[in-house]
DNA sequence: TCATATAGGGATAAATTTATCCCCTATTGC
DNA sequence: GCAATAGGGGATAAATTTATCCCTATATGA
């Protein structure tokens, strides 16, 4: 994997929570995990707008992180489940009041962001 | 400024919330100027890891965002003032909600960012 | 026999974001 | 005159992240 040449900043709680939620896809991995979406492959069709490679590695950093777990089943064709840990649903309700403030400004967000 | 290739994704909250704060001194900016560090040089003091370059272009995109607004007081030498929308100020509670959660989880994070 | 589904990953290119370097304005204090 | 302070920004390089392309394996169904 790619090697970091500039050290992270990390001084807050801030910080060091933006380190493992930045990511493209990530946010999103971690909803759909949560609302039951549990294989790779009805993650991939839950986020059509990623490609299968980067939601692999992404779904690996939040396993290194400890954010989620991953269980291949030794079947085949291969079965593999993804699943919050314990810490991975600490976060829930934090993405629930990002998601929230999202849906409540929606018009707005899509009006600024699209210039 | 860069002109994206790549259309955005903006299917839901998470997205929209997205696309407003992702940026690496995004969330700190909002934070800082929160606290009541309104001009620029207060705000590369207490981010300086980042360059003035970046925190000008940060700033200049959470304004188009409409997080917030500055005022140029036509003085020499020059004096400017950032401060926080209505808009800006509710997400305050969210960034709240992100910096506590990073807090409460401290020592775990950076044992887990640091590998 | 060929396509599909399931899951994974190397190699490489392209996109995007940050960092660096250097220059500009005008005033006040040595 | 020279340095410092306040604020900005163009040009370009470097870092970092994503996207693309292609290849692996096995079983099932048409």
């Amino acid at each position: 994997m790619y090697q970091r040449k500039i050290p992270p900043s990390l001084n807050c709680g801030l910080d060091l929570i933006g380190e493992v939620l930045y990511g493209k896809w990530k946010i999103r991995l971690l909803w759909f995990i949560n609302e039951g979406n549990r294989r790779p492959s009805e993650l991939q069709r839950k986020i059509p707008d990623a490609s299968r490679r980067v939601l692999n590695m992404q779904l690996k950093e939040l396993e290194e992180h400890g954010l989620v777990s991953k269980v291949i089943h030794p079947v085949v064709p291969p079965k593999v489940e993804y699943s919050l840990t314990d810490f991975g649903e600490s976060l829930i309700p934090v993405l629930s009041a990002l998601g929230n403030w999202g849906d409540e400004h929606q018009e707005r967000l899509r009006s600024v962001i699209l210039k």
